[in-house]
DNA sequence: GCAATTCTGTTGGCTGGACGACATTGACGA
DNA sequence: TCGTCAATGTCGTCCAGCCAACAGAATTGC
């Protein structure tokens, strides 16, 4: 069963919204998403005018391994997390999806979730495609297919160095590498991560993080804050990824 | 300036063969190949006939980071080790590929190389395709396109299930998954990987290796012969899996 | 406002596996 | 047939980081 299926969509519980409204609001949405830049905002509103959306409340599953479904969602607010368990029930991130990415089981378009769980972290606003649609753009417009295979691209490079890191690279330096790519440039704050979700997503304990970030602190590189790091010397920073 | 420099094409060095044997030749390898099984044989002949052909001697690169070329191989004989190198020069072994699958740098088509070397461990043939030709191919035949959404989606699942290997499971599970995943089902025999290449491929050291399928082989498990392992039980190696 | 929970800090023991070093054995080319 | 090199076997040392356990701080819910 489905783990949609606990939540109605958004227009039965918003009937306040008219159809314009609410096409206008999918429409301002959908344009952030890099998937479809190629398309015109006519095809757009003719494509995904009729697509359910559905809203999620934070830490609810989305998507679950035993989810036979064959979707495509597209995150048009908030953030979601793709992790697995292991045996023991020990978790592994593998991305944060924000706003205008794209996730989902559709084995055929190289976008399984294969043993993934997806779960938000905030509040967020998830838009549902189904195969048969997603192949009937495809066919379509094969330049969005073009682009979907960059997509996959990036993921693919994005696992690999990931896995070079876990190999050879010691806490230290991916917990400098994960605050990096995290950091945001305008304030050099990494916010809304715990240090257990650091630790999830870089395979180490959560107070081997708590240590190497107080340790960090203590030199001086950064700040430690509740659920936010300031970082403070983005160079220096950079020094501890290379070991 | 491309590895492939070093070489002439096969069709060079071996004047001796007719063109329709070459085509031959070229036809009864490239049937193997998954990617392209839904061509009919004259449309391989058409799409591919023309294609250029070169043979590597064992150990050579094919490709280096340094390529600017954006290609697609597909080896057609032989086996090929994708694998990065670390700062020190440690490396990883990304995948190994066999005779029927592609490899190459082409990131429109998420076949991006980035940062991989690709050497061969065998004697081996391959068969270049530019990325001109294969947007031309995905343009007239869109199912092709979907099966290499499929290939590129089941490549995502293998890094995944190494990365979360890496990081949950100790290095007998990943030598036991290794010798599984790698095992001919004919003679229960896994063949041409050193110990140091299995290393390098769990992310672990040679002399680990050597001593884990040591105390393997004294379990009675398996046999440990000359650049073979021999199992003896597949059952009891699968529970070694489970740490 | 208080209670409950979630997040962070810290400590000590323990160990898998890296690392370095060397010996032995098998394969292959001259 | 021998010499050379690649592949394998074995050992002792050492330490990063796991693990368990607890305490304080911040946040959230009622």
């Amino acid at each position: 069963m489905s783990a949609l299926s606990n939540l109605l969509p958004t227009k039965k519980r918003s009937p306040i919204l008219s159809k314009d409204e609410r096409t206008a609001l999918l429409m301002r949405h959908l344009i952030h998403v890099e998937l479809f830049r190629d398309l015109t905002k006519a095809e757009m509103e003719r494509l995904f005018g009729h697509l359910p959306m559905y809203s999620f409340p934070k830490d609810t599953l989305v998507y679950a391994p035993d989810d036979r479904s064959e979707n495509l969602y597209i995150l048009k607010m908030g953030a979601v997390d793709i992790y697995r368990l292991s045996e023991e029930g020990k978790r592994l991130s593998i991305r944060r999806v924000f706003m205008g990415s794209v996730f989902g089981e559709m084995g055929l378009l190289g976008q399984s979730m294969h043993g993934c769980f997806a779960e938000t972290v905030a509040p967020s606003l998830v838009c549902v495609m189904t195969r048969v649609e997603m192949e009937s753009l495809l066919s379509q417009r094969p330049d969005v297919g073009l682009r979907f295979f960059k997509v996959i691209g990036d993921r693919l490079k994005a696992l690999e160095d990931q896995l070079a890191r876990l190999a050879f690279s010691p806490v230290r330096a991916r917990v400098a590498t994960f605050l990096l790519t995290h950091v945001d440039p305008a304030n050099k704050e990494v916010r809304g991560f715990t240090h257990e979700e650091i630790g999830d997503s870089i395979g180490a304990l959560r107070s081997t993080v708590t240590q190497t970030l107080g340790d960090m602190a203590r030199v001086g590189v950064l700040e430690v804050r509740h659920k936010c790091i300031h970082v403070r010397d983005l160079q220096e920073l950079a020094v501890f990824v290379r070991e």
